[in-house]
DNA sequence: AAATTATATTAGTATATTTTAATATACTTT
DNA sequence: AAAGTATATTAAAATATACTAATATAATTT
């Protein structure tokens, strides 16, 4: 049971664990695009660029709604830009560190 | 540029994303803990586990330390263990609203 | 209804990750 | 210093992901 739910969240991390995938969450962070949008502003292939979002919202992460030709998209749940917030602190902190350890003679 | 940063945020949920690797970042938020410990928690092989164990270190998420024969490991930067509430709290969300859909005639 | 536009899907290849099993290292105790 | 513990590393096979290119679908305009 408990590694059932281990493998849950497993699987929204590795939907996650992605740089265009990264990207594309934080374009989104400010309110919905169409993919066409998307993937002129990252420069990545519409094909690929559909096959993330896809991904995306396999995971339940994306939703979208169709607009004529176009098909908009947009985060689900606003706490999945929180955990991308909490990733940039962490990663902050982790550079900081490398960069001190140099001052100190080593 | 931003494209590296969104690589260096990708590592880190790579290295989170494994259903192993999540339930060892839930053992050490109490605390730190021993390889043995880990792997007889989590019946998981003893190589399999410092394997994993190497992947969150390599990724500067988790410590170590050495005490005699033993190894001890702990959490590096607490904030991971706020990234992984949050994902809890997401995919209670989610499994909330698939069971909703049930209700609804689907 | 043909052509156009926006998006999605598929298949094939390339790469990366995971697991298992065997072996190596590194302290400790005897 | 030999034997015993705890942990780490390596190699090989199995599985999963990613990218590219080609093609398909679906709504729109002409």
């Amino acid at each position: 049971m408990k590694e059932k739910i281990s493998q849950l969240k497993a699987d929204m991390f590795k939907a996650i664990a992605h740089p265009t995938r990264i990207r594309i969450l934080e374009l989104l962070k400010d309110g919905e695009l169409c993919v066409c949008e998307i993937f002129e502003k990252l420069n990545v292939e519409q094909a690929n660029t559909s096959q993330h979002l896809a991904v995306l919202k396999k995971q339940d992460i994306l939703k979208s709604r169709k607009e004529g030709l176009r098909v908009i998209y947009s985060i689900k749940y606003p706490e999945v830009i929180e955990i991308l917030e909490i990733a940039d602190k962490i990663l902050k902190m982790q550079l900081d560190e490398a960069l001190k350890a140099f001052g100190s003679t080593k």
